[in-house]
DNA sequence: TGAATTCTTGACTAAATTAGTCGGGAAGAT
DNA sequence: ATCTTCCCGACTAATTTAGTCAAGAATTCA
């Protein structure tokens, strides 16, 4: 699994759909603003995102992008998949071996970690930060505290 | 936090580092042989890894390189900070703002989820997957094929 | 001492990825 | 119609990753 900075566009342009998610559609000019980048480049990410069928777009005045389905069933890791291009098939290639024929220790090692992290990634959707940060929102008695400060949460 | 292919290979080379642990150093040949990667390049990234405190070398014939720590106490927040040369106040500001003064819930939430990440690489330590790895702790080490030193380091 | 081994360092180059630019479309709204 | 916005492809620039080359310093061993 790769956390680029790429990534980091993605993950943040889909954070802002998410916070404004059934506001209708949000433009990418908006977000490119917001996020002190191009226009062109959001573009490009949203182009995979689109394709990997977690956005969808809608054009003319008033148009933009949504989120296509619910901010609960969006997680991360495949947010990064989508906008790197990867399919499930090719994420098990990526798991599998950090080298053809690689051999020794390190190399299963390094298949332990990868899961553990892909599994963390995948654990995490939209709505866990959408909630984090707007408790007070739209649900006002039953607040709950849905991400404890308690870090490294998986199970092995 | 990223998570490079950079990053891999430092974690898969300091996990070959704590395989061989107790075992004398380990040269930085092997490694490249063993990982598929140039020599030269290996040594830029541990010239970081010893800067950062996390290997230390040996120089001449039976020399090579050492874990500076036990492998409990090396995590892989600690590795990827090292490689990347990012000291603890160039990781806050990493984290603090994706962007010079950006505003709006994403940013609060991306700095959310970095922190998470991060706490999660920090809270894996090189011991998790050695022991992962070697289940049967006490009988194994002269069953093992130990791989002597000078074994077949040059031949490209 | 001298030769072999291995870390250590720096400068330079090549390849890959990320980010941006440009120009043109197509769908939908007013 | 015209404006807005998504959509798409080709091209370029910047950055990062990876590799190459060359020299030098510490250590072992003969």
């Amino acid at each position: 699994m790769r956390v680029s900075t790429k990534s980091r566009h993605a993950i943040t342009a889909m954070m802002h759909l998410a916070a404004h998610s059934g506001r209708g559609p949000m433009t990418l000019s908006d977000i490119a603003q917001v996020q002190g980048m191009s226009l062109s480049y959001l573009e490009q990410l949203f182009s995979r995102l689109r394709k990997h069928g977690l956005v969808s777009g809608v054009r003319g005045p008033g148009g933009g992008y949504c989120l296509a389905t619910h901010p609960s069933e969006i997680n991360m890791a495949q947010i990064m998949d989508a906008v790197d291009d990867r399919s499930p098939a090719e994420r098990e290639r990526f798991f599998a071996s950090y080298r053809r024929g690689a051999r020794g220790e390190a190399h299963d090692m390094w298949h332990d970690f990868s899961q553990k992290l892909y599994g963390f990634l995948a654990d995490m959707s939209l709505e866990d930060f959408v909630r984090a940060q707007a408790p007070t929102l739209s649900a006002p008695a039953s607040v709950r505290r849905v991400v404890p400060m308690g870090m490294a949460s998986q199970a092995a």
